[in-house]
RNA sequence: GUCCCCGUAGCUCAAUCGGAUAGAGCAUCGGCCUUCUAAGCCGAGGGUUGCAGGUUCGACUCCUGCCGGGGAUGCCA
């Protein structure tokens, strides 16, 4: 039950009786929302004013009119209080005490589902994530897309949809031909004996050590050069200003521009300088940095050798990529993700021919610069589908990837939860497969924002490395545990076990770092914090967890067997304290939360949802008795209260892939 | 240079398609445990929503310009 979309529904005839065009009645029905203020009632329409506006009729004497058919309806007037106009012509709409207890008796004994129907006409969609690169280590990027991609594969099945979760990993690129060179010229077979990911790591940061200092040592001379060019300049101008205060004027907005470009440069030089640096400082890197001036095209030469079907290659890739994906799925288990397909680069390889011939037929690619290109309108660059030397591009993939999805599985959506850097590259893709026909579905880039450290910077460790995903979760554990023992001690009778209190750390720890990245915007950078995401108070996992517990413990300690009470038939909630129909409207707006979350694939509308449940649920925690309350009705009422609480908790966590436990 | 995103309380973040007095948490201050987990609850203070205009009954939200931060920018992904 969507009570929003109820009322909605009840309301939309009315409008629809006044107003022609179905997408003005789609607008002033959706000015039907939750109220501002609980004064204002539950709900509140503010069809009016526009209405109005639109009909050269007072606001109020619209409102006035609107609530007279209200009223007149028998199926609207079960549901709500003959509602009162305010202010400009604000409707406000109270909800029935008897039909909101009717319905949240309803949600209460549906064992499954809470009440939250199934969405028809369910629909097929393709949910891409996570997309690690093979080769290289995870990095915190990598948890943000794992986990938004879960929790809305997880949402999208349980309303009923059709979701297939496809990751689509890098494992075919150009760090491939850095971990073969590595492997063919630096390997350390005991090491690789001993841990082959490991060892491969270490190569692919080596091999990407060296190329990056052969560019530094190419880049270097040349933002020299520039540096000397606005210098020069710079100083040409100030001269020129000194002596004509008109040209001072003309000439301010450059200063400024070559000041900023200027900035810029010495920021890059200092980079180059380090990675130059790093290299020279070592005396056993500087010789194979000299012994490997050509790594570069090398490198690419391996790549190339790898994608032509090169035994040797190909007998290498074969034998990295096992270990390579199973430290991948340690990561996942222990984040407890699991993905339906791995389709990853290297299985739409024998494809991308086939494809840049599909757009060649459609007349969509023209050569430039020795490149395939496809010319898209309102881009100032092409796409590239081919390059020079032959090699396909990532575009092609992905345009190979949708082709292989629509025919394989025809979805209705394929989301694509990557960061939001990429938002250029997926405008040209979508715009590509459109002209290409590829395929009817929506196209969404579902982008999220970066991670970042205390410094407002990219969550680095502080020597610059990416910060790996096992350290990152083994650390949140920890932290955890001390959370969970200080609590357990200080209660009269600690209750947990050692055991006990090490699975509760793992899955508070877990849940701290997903819930984190689920509750913030994800289109905004978000500074990682273990402090904040492992708070005892707030929007926080850990305090949901807690919540859900302690309703839990009142089950426990009262002796009741809640499954069975909630099945008998003469149990039932009723309303006798505010906070309890407070907390049953809470409860009964899940459907809406997770409508929401859906228009826009924002997680954090279930989690905000969810930390106003826990927040309803304290109050009336604090206000109502329930074990001892009086009469027996009311502690039968109040006990199934708490049980729908603890259920929608466990519920709307669950879909966002979050553990609770029953002590903490 | 061009394009995209962001700028909200001291800090971290919300604010649904343009709605009523811009909300939470942290931090600060004041109350509430012989009573179901105080990891809690109740209350107070704290804001020119970067700046300047515009659109209208109404703007954090839409438009224009500017300032500041980040990102993308033809053969990496």
């Amino acid at each position: 039950m969507n009570l929003l979309a109820s009322l909605r529904r009840a309301i939309r005839d009315i409008l629809a009786a006044r107003i022609d065009d179905p997408a003005v009645v789609d607008e002033l029905v959706g000015t039907i929302r939750p109220s501002t203020d609980p004064k204002f009632g539950d709900y509140q329409a503010n069809c009016a004013m526009p209405l109005g506006k639109r009909l050269g009729k007072p606001p109020r004497e619209i409102a006035a009119e609107l609530v007279a058919a209200v009223v007149a309806r028998p199926e609207i007037v079960a549901m709500c209080e003959p509602p009162e106009i305010a202010g400009p012509g604000f409707i406000n709409l109270r909800l029935r005490d008897e039909w909101l207890a009717a319905e949240v008796n309803r949600a209460a004994r549906d064992e499954e589902r809470l009440g939250v129907g199934i969405a028809s006409p369910a629909k097929t969609y393709v949910v891409d994530y996570s997309g690690p690169n093979v080769a290289k280590p995870m990095h915190v990027g990598h948890i943000r897309s794992t986990v938004i991609g879960d929790a809305l594969w997880r949402t999208l099945k349980f309303l009923g949809h059709n979701a297939i979760g496809d990751n689509h990993v890098g494992d075919w690129g150009t760090q491939f031909g850095m971990i073969i060179y590595g492997w063919k010229h630096f390997r350390d077979e005991a090491a690789y004996k001993a841990n082959a990911v490991e060892e491969l790591a270490r190569l692919y940061r080596l091999t990407r050590q060296l190329i990056d200092y052969w560019d530094a040592a190419t880049a270097l001379p040349k933002a020299t050069d520039r540096l000397v060019e606005i210098k020069t300049r710079l100083l040409t101008i100030q001269t020129e200003s000194e002596n004509d205060k008109i040209a001072a004027k003309k000439t301010s907005a450059e200063l400024k521009r070559l000041g900023a470009e200027l900035d810029d440069i010495a920021a890059v030089m200092a980079t180059l300088q380090s990675k130059l640096d790093a290299v020279h400082n070592n005396a056993r890197l500087s010789v194979l940095a000299v012994d490997h001036a050509a790594i570069n095209d090398a490198v690419l030469s391996e790549t190339a050798k790898l994608h032509a079907g090169d035994p040797e290659n190909l007998a290498l890739w074969r034998e990295f990529l096992p270990p390579c994906m199973s430290d991948i799925e340690t990561i996942y288990r222990r984040l407890g993700v699991k993905i339906d397909y791995t389709l990853g680069e290297s299985f739409y390889h024998d494809r991308l021919a086939g494809i840049v011939e599909l757009l060649a037929r459609k007349n969509l690619v023209r050569e430039s610069d020795g490149a395939k290109c496809v010319f898209l309108d309102g881009f100032d660059f092409p796409m590239i589908v081919q390059k020079r030397d032959g090699a396909f591009l990532y575009s092609t993939t992905d345009l190979a990837t949708i082709d292989y999805r629509e025919k394989t599985w025809r979805p209705d959506a394929i989301l694509y939860v990557v960061d939001h850097r990429q938002s250029g590259h997926f405008a040209q893709l979508f715009a590509a497969t459109r002209l290409a026909d590829l395929t009817d579905a929506e196209l969404a880039h579902v982008s999220f924002g970066t991670v970042l450290g205390d410094d407002g910077k990219p969550f680095k460790t502080r020597s610059g490395d990416t910060v790996g995903l096992g350290g990152l979760l083994d650390e949140a554990e920890r932290r955890a545990l001390a959370i969970v023992s200080e609590n357990d001690d200080a209660k009269p009778q600690p209750e947990l076990s050692a055991e006990e209190r090490a699975n509760v750390a793992r899955i508070v720890g877990i849940a701290a770092i997903k819930y984190a990245d689920l509750a913030h915007n994800r289109t905004s950078d978000y500074v990682f914090s273990y402090d904040k995401m492992l708070a005892t108070k707030g929007n926080t996992a850990t305090y949901m967890q807690y919540a859900y517990a302690r309703v839990r413990s009142i089950f426990r300690k009262g002796d009741v067997d809640i499954d069975a009470l909630r099945r008998e038939a003469a149990a039932e909630i009723v309303f006798t304290h505010p906070s309890e129909r407070a907390l049953a409207i809470g409860l009964l707006s899940l459907e809406e939360a997770l409508d929401s979350m859906l228009a826009g694939y924002y997680p954090h509308h279930l989690t905000t949802y969810l930390f106003d449940v826990a927040t309803r649920y304290s109050t009336f925690y604090q206000e109502c008795d329930v074990l001892k309350a009086e009469p027996e009705s009311t502690r039968t009422s109040r006990l199934l209260l708490c049980d729908l609480t603890a259920r929608t908790l466990k519920l709307g966590l669950g879909l966002l892939g979050i553990e609770t436990v029953e002590k903490m």
